[in-house]
Parts: C-alpha cells; structure tokens; sequence
RNA sequence: UGGGGCGUCGCCAAGUGGUAAGGCAGCGGCUUUUGAUGCCGCCAUUCGCAGGUUCGAAUCCUGCCGCCCCAG
C-alpha cells in the first residue's frame, strides 16, 4: 500500500472535521486552493484532494524574492513556491504559479510605505487579501472553472440564515477573522475556510502524518515581503523621504523632548524606542503629525480614546440586535461599542467604546464582532480623546 | 578668582558612618500573519578624582577637578 493510498483515504473523523461546503458529489466539483507554501495552505489542499474533488493549486508570486530569499516563515515568493509545488506533486493536483508582483507592489506594498510617511499605521495584510487574494485570485479560480476558492485562515464560514457568515476560529489562539474583515458577501460566498474549526497543532498533525515537505516549518508572523522585521528599511528603500528627522513634543506642554529619524518609526500607542528618560512615567506615541514631522508623546491617559471614525466600512451580513464588540488591533482583546452610523458599502462610521480604549492608531483596522460572529469593519481614520 | 551650592547607572533621583532605593530610558524574553500595549527578567563591587580618619564611608576631614548661583 502507498503512501498516496494513505493520502487519499484520511481517517473519516478527518473528513467529518472539515467541510468544502459543496453541493454532492464531490467529485463533480472543482477546488481550487490559495497555496502559499506554508503547512496551513498545505493541508487544507491534501484535505481537498481528500475529498474526492478535482483540486488545482494556485500559488502567487507576491514580490520579488531577491529580498526574501533565505527567510524562513515568509510566504509568497522564492522557496515557498517551490514548497508549494512540492506538496502539490506529492498530493498529485495541478500546480499554477502565477506571477502577481506589479500589482501587489502597488496595491500592498507601495500603499504601506505611502501609509507610514502619512503618520498612519496600515495592516497590508488585510490589502492583500482584499486585493490579490480575494479580488484577484478569487476571479482567476472562477476562470478556471472552480467552485470555491479554499485557503488556509483560520476563520470560520458558517451558514447563516440569511446567507455565509464569517465567524472567528474556533481555536482562539489562531483567529485570523482580523485580517479577513474586509472580506465582501459576494467573495465570501466563494470562499471556503477548511481550518477554521482545527486547532494548529491538529493541522500540524495532519502534515506530519502526509509527511509534507512542509510539516516543520515555521509559522510566518512577520509582513511577508519584510525581511528582518526591519520595515522601517523597506519603507526607506521605497521613499527616501521617509528618513526626515523631526522633533519629539510632549502633547500636554509642547516641550520638545527629542529628535527623531523618520515619522515613519512609530505608531500610535507606541512606548518603547522614544528613548526620552529621565520621566516620572511612561511615555507613548499619542499622536503623529506627518506635516509638521512630528511625534507627539505624552502618559498613557492622553491615550485614552472615546470613539473612533472608521471609513471605507463592509458589513458581512445583517446587524444583529445584540451587543457588539470591535478590535481595533490584531493583537487587541475585543472589546464593547456601540455603532453610529451604518455599516458597510464603503460608508463611513463611527464606533464608541464602552470604557476608554488606548492606542487605537489610524490606519489600523476596526473589526466588529457579535459574539464570535465578524460583522465587518473598517479603517480608522481619526480617533476622538477621552476628556 | 569674594560668598554660597552641587557633583550617585544614559536621564531624573533616594541614601549624611554600616556595607548603593526607585522611576525613566535601554537590553533580553513571553505573546503575535501589523515592530502597539501588557507581562517577566537584566541593567552602578560603585557613588567627580586623590589622599586621610574609622573595625567599617557615597556619607566625616584635606586637597584637586568640574559645574551652577549671587555678588562683581
């Protein structure tokens, strides 16, 4: 018996874990799977080719990996492709590779510089998948015939009465429905989130078990196309000008307290790396002037923040009477507000918070959440002070 | 060069004879598909320098150096 045998025939709690959402059979359908070289994409293409479905793997080439050769945990360009192609030949589907350099370098990366050098915090990631993943790569699945496009976040579709809801991973340690907020009805439809109700390590397992070329390799935590961690360099390299110096003021008294080497360093809510001592307390970013190439510092409590304007919003699905919750950072804890304004179609909205919320910095998203349910979000374009 | 004050970790700053608090900054780690926050850990064998007194001094004495203020 072959290994291939083995691939093809998964244990059945395995199948009965993740769902494509299909109409039967499955054999008549076509899959086709984000794969971006990673173990997530990975598997959720063996749990496809498991199936019984006709599976075609799509990687895209998202930038030049001349920069990115030798990292460890990127995705997207360079050895992750070829990781990809791999594990596609051992699962035996189709393999595209298609090259998506220009326009993610306008869309993502261009527009992440251009963000910093405004005092804006972006999250390319949520460009991306808006543009390359969900709008492009979405279309290209649909030329080709498929009928879903499945990739490896961990967020949960769920069948909603009046339609595909997005809902946050079941393993909360994974959620990624921060990075898919901007996700539309329509792509949602189309899309298919096999890992969403898998813990990580069960995933892992499972490439271990297929012996993928990819089982051990690392998480990606890091912006793709940032080597380094150093994205400061990378936004240096794109626009020269962001290495204007300005000074550092203190946002109560204006006093200047520093200097420092690009506006493009900081981001709201910001403590460490001012280098201001002798203090009583802690300073942080309070806000940033691109303008005037300034910082402004100052305690944590000109932190605190009593509403934020987001723009640009998208609403998945219909509000529910309940309520709702926003996180306004990856790594932020949701947390209660109240909504002013509607949601969705790109209109603007304004988002309360409960109690004071801090280092809520514009161009980061706002996420809305009823309960584990994501209604959507936006960007935040201002914040309102606690006074 | 009259009078007064001061000189403790990068910054602020306790400690006036018993063997160097704390805060800020910084560094390391945890966490993390955004370098936020948060949390944990580390961070002066040494107190401007040189002597002296003392069982023992950053703390007392002497000299020197430096800085500040008031007079000039």
């Amino acid at each position: 018996m072959s290994d291939q045998t083995a691939i093809l025939a998964p244990p059945k709690a395995e199948r009965a874990a993740v769902s494509f959402d299909l109409p039967e059979p499955l054999t008549a359908r076509r899959i086709v799977v984000a794969m971006s070289g990673g173990v997530d994409s990975s598997v959720v293409a063996a749990l496809a080719a498991a199936s019984g479905a006709e599976v075609i793997g799509v990687t895209l080439q998202l930038y030049d990996h001349g920069a990115a050769s030798g990292r460890k945990g990127a995705c997207c360009a360079g050895d992750d492709i070829r990781d990809a192609r791999a594990v596609a030949d051992r699962l035996g589907i189709a393999h595209y590779v298609f090259d998506r350099a220009s326009a993610f370098r306008e869309d993502v990366i261009d527009r992440f510089a251009d963000d910093y050098l405004a005092g804006r915090t972006p999250v390319p990631c949520i460009r991306c998948n808006m543009g390359a993943k969900f709008t492009d790569l979405l279309a290209t699945a649909r030329e080709l015939g498929a009928d879903c496009l499945a990739t490896g976040h961990y967020v949960r579709r769920v069948r909603g009465p009046a339609g595909p809801e997005l809902h946050r991973a079941a393993d909360p340690a994974r959620d990624q429905s921060y990075f898919l907020c901007a996700t539309t009805e329509a792509q949602l439809d189309f899309l298919r989130f096999p890992l969403g109700s898998l813990p990580k390590d069960e995933v892992r397992r499972i490439a271990a078990r297929l012996a993928l070329i990819v089982a051990g390799k690392p998480d990606s935590q890091d912006i793709c196309f940032v080597p380094d961690r150093d994205y400061a360099k990378v936004v240096r390299g794109l626009r020269p000008e962001a290495a204007a110096a300005g000074e550092i003021v203190h946002a109560a008294t204006g006093a200047v307290l520093g200097a420092h080497g690009g506006v493009i360093g900081y981001t709201v809510g910001q403590r460490r790396g001012l280098e201001i001592g002798g203090q009583a307390e802690p300073l942080y970013v309070v806000a940033i002037d691109a303008a005037a190439r300034r910082v402004i510092v100052g305690p944590r409590r000109m932190l605190a923040v009593s509403a934020a304007r987001l723009i640009e919003t998208n609403r998945i699905g219909p509000l529910p009477h309940a309520q709702l919750t926003a996180k306004v950072r990856s790594l932020a804890r949701p947390v209660p507000v109240t909504l002013e304004g509607g949601l969705g179609d790109g209109a603007a909205a304004t988002i309360r918070f409960a109690s004071p919320e801090y280092g809520v910095a514009p161009g980061q998203a706002a996420v809305i959440y009823s309960g584990d349910r994501v209604l959507g979000g936006g960007w935040i374009d201002s914040t309102q002070a606690f006074v």
